[in-house]
DNA sequence: GCGGCTAGTAAACGAGCGTATACTCGCCGA
DNA sequence: TCGGCGAGTATACGCTCGTTTACTAGCCGC
């Protein structure tokens, strides 16, 4: 009998490069940019290290093409313009307790120094959040109240990241509604 | 005539310690902590190296030494209830154009990564501004009144650290100032 | 005048980083 | 059967970092 019952077959760059991929998603987004080094990457993933540069081609190319690769948070963004405030609350209050799922979003929070990784970290942050809000609001301060949205967004994250998580109670789900129609200049809801 | 007509002396320890300190105020404050290199500090300092080590123990030492100096946002937390949103918002305004003065604020942006230095900033973060704001709130959920505004004010910083300065317009902060009327729970002034 | 305390110096250490190189080895088509 | 292509490997390079060590030299009390 055979070994090798798994469809995993060794020797497979395709599959390979995803295990890379995926170590370094899991990764990033734990501990960010600066923090992870390329041996802890292929580490996780079980590959060697120069197949990091092999396959991205620098550790930064690697970062990006996780950047890239990422879902996003479209979910919240998409949708009726009403009920934004109510979903970016909501998906707020989630993060006040508990780290995002989203390399992006932890990446935002945790990746400061390396100028190239902030201009990656940066367009995506425009691309994913300010400019979907700014399309859904429309009108002329729109950039400016997305841009506000945003800071509040991302503000919930450096706290709990920097002081530590707090489960929010309803109170303070419907205070941070109310907060994000504010700064997008909607009306409440009936 | 002598040379040495200021009363800088050479062999002064306790002046090359203050020039340490402030080279090492201003370059935490512009770069963020890991991005400063002591050999940074020491050069800007005009002095060596290994005093660093010397004076402070460690970069950590010194960095811990520039965060307790720093004369803190003290002013805007304390005063009256009633105009605390308006004063935070318009330091936060400010923030929306310009990098703050304050390593401790500058640092709360940058400086993500080591684990003691994040240490070394939350109990900063803590004592300058949420307890304080807490304190001047009272009430039985002041504490996440406190963070929320927190994070709108630290959220503006990201904002602009990432996808750059922009000067918010009057009604912004008009808008502003309610937001943290509305984080904090306090009634709009007449 | 001189010995010792001490501020300041030069240089190196060891570790860790991202990256590059030279290699091994297994599979596959001819 | 065999040659080569390419996935994967082991290792080293060059660099920068924080830190430490051994040393130099100037001031002060005696």
């Amino acid at each position: 009998m055979e070994a090798q019952l798994t469809d995993a077959r060794p020797r497979d760059r395709a599959a390979t490069r995803q295990r890379l991929l995926e170590a370094a998603r899991m990764l990033f987004g734990e501990y960010g940019y600066e923090q992870v080094t390329v041996r802890m990457i292929a580490s996780a993933a079980g590959a060697n290290i120069a197949l990091v540069g092999r396959y991205f081609g620098s550790k930064a190319g690697l970062f990006g093409e996780v950047l890239a690769g990422e879902p996003t948070v479209r979910a919240v963004v998409e949708g009726d313009r009403a009920g934004l405030p109510r979903r970016l609350a909501e998906y707020a209050a989630e993060r006040m307790s508990h780290d995002p799922e989203s390399p992006i979003l932890r990446s935002l929070e945790r990746s400061a120094g390396d100028p190239e990784i902030q201009a990656l970290v940066r367009d995506r942050l425009q691309a994913v959040l300010i400019e979907p809000i700014e399309a859904l609001l429309g009108g002329p301060d729109a950039h400016a109240r997305a841009r506000m949205a945003t800071a509040v967004f991302l503000g919930i994250g450096s706290v709990r990241r920097l002081v530590g998580p707090e489960t929010p109670s309803p109170a303070d789900v419907d205070r941070l509604t109310a907060v994000f129609e504010l700064c997008l200049g909607l009306e409440p809801l009936p």
